[in-house]
This record gives structure tokens, C-alpha cells and sequence, in this order.
DNA sequence: CATAACTTCTACACGTGGTAGAACTGTTGT
DNA sequence: ACAACAGTTCTACCACGTGTAGAAGTTATG
């Protein structure tokens, strides 16, 4: 999986927050907010630009201006970070031994529900 | 937590591998067998140096040549991995289902056997 | 002691990511 | 319709991280 970098990531979230696709500007005026960084639009666009090579976001060409919209759920990419991260082990029962081990109350709690163990 | 390079992440995984800590020639010998590729022994030294700045390995100046290990097991880096993804999403439960929807038979049964055990 | 291994320091090339200007196109209010 | 502003495309620049290793000095060992 390709990597982002700050303001990229920043700026995918900022898509996962929002409640549908975003143009150009209305992302530059959320970057705005929350970090006082007066973005020129053209940067806001790079930046979209390469999320959408790297796969992370999707451009609707069909209206105008084009809109942006995250490829998949936050949680999903999440998910699939964990697992690239778990297939990285040489053990994976002892590396999910020590994930659970670190895990919160509710996180257990939560993976306890999911595997059926209540 | 930092992130690695490529030369970086092999080099760890060779100290990972290996049965105890290894000289910087050592380390030249194994990564050369995988790999073809005939690194200078400073090469070595920069990566080793690199990774025991970010806090990865650590050195041994007490045996001559120095020695170095990694700090912590691999199996511990992984759920440290796993748990900083985690982190990332916005809706733990949903992440966590997600995660278990594409684990494997294998995971989902250790993890049962992990989360049933109190 | 000679020689090879090790150490330290410095450097360079290359890719990625943050940043944005120039120049062109589409949209919209009056 | 036309001005004005948003959006689009293309190109570019710079900083930084990482792979790579030479130069020059130190240590161990046959």
C-alpha cells in the first residue's frame, strides 16, 4: 500500500469527515480551519491529484467543479493497515498475543463480540 | 513511531532473524546472500547507525566490534503497528470488524483462544 | 608489525511530498 | 454578454529521507 504524506493524509481525512464528496475549495476552506495554513487552491488540487493516482480517492468528473470522494471507509483502510502490519510477523499468534495484550477494555470487549466468545 | 526504508526494514529483519546480536559484518554477509547485492561495509554502518537513532536497534560499545540487537522483538513491533493503525480510525469497533472479516481462519482461532482465556 | 575489519564523518544522488505560479476553461451574477 | 472568480492542467522548485559509499582514522590479530 502506498504511503501518504502529512498533508496528504490530513487532507483524506478531512474527506472521511466530511459527509460527501468535497471540490477543491471546500476542501482548502476545511484545511483552513483547523490549522491556519493558507493554502493556494492549486496545492489543495496537487494534492488531490496524487491521493487519486496512489487509489485513495476518486474524482466525479460528471459535474462541475469535480468532486472528491474517499476510495474506501476509514475504517477499512485502517483495517487494512493492521493487516499489513500483522503479515509483517514471523509469528503472527505471539504479535496478535502482544496486540491483545496492549488492547483496551473496550477493544477486547469489542473483539470479543465480533468472535462470538460472550 | 518512525519509518523505515527499505535497506532499513531488511536490516532489521536480518537482526530479528538472527540468533543474537551481529557485528556490522555480519549483518553484510546476510543481507549480500538474499540479495545479491555486495554493500560496502559502511553502507552497513550508516543503516545501523540510522536505526539506532530512530530507536530501533541498539548498540553494543562494551565488544569489540561493537554488536547490534534489536530493541524490541518483531512480534512486539507488529502489534505496536497494528495498535497505532487502530488508533487512526475513527470507529474502533468498526475497524476491529473489519479486521476480523478478512482474518484468517488461523488468526481468528488465536485470537479466540486469546480473548477466551479469562 | 602488517593487514583487514571496524569506526566516524562527510557527501552525493534520487524520489517523495509540500508548495504554488502560469495559463487556460468553465460558471455565474448583473 | 462580459467580467470576475473558481476550477483545471501542467510544470517547477525545494526540503528531506534514504541508499550508497569514500576518506581517514582506530583497533585487533596472525
Amino acid at each position: 500500500m502506498e504511503s501518504l504524506g502529512e498533508l496528504e493524509r490530513t487532507a483524506l481525512e478531512q474527506l472521511w469527515d466530511a459527509a460527501g464528496p468535497l471540490t477543491p475549495g471546500e476542501l482548502r476552506d476545511r484545511l483552513a480551519i483547523g490549522d491556519q495554513r493558507g493554502l493556494a487552491l492549486t496545492t489543495v488540487m496537487t494534492v488531490l491529484s496524487r491521493l487519486e493516482k496512489k487509489g485513495f480517492v476518486a474524482r466525479d468528473r460528471t459535474v462541475r467543479p469535480a468532486t472528491y470522494a474517499p476510495v474506501s471507509a476509514r475504517e477499512e483502510y485502517v483495517a487494512e493497515l493492521m493487516h499489513d502490519a500483522l503479515g509483517a510477523a514471523g509469528d503472527r499468534t505471539e504479535a496478535l498475543a502482544r496486540f491483545v495484550g496492549r488492547a483496551s477494555a473496550d477493544e477486547t470487549a469489542a473483539l470479543r463480540r465480533l468472535l462470538g466468545l460472550d
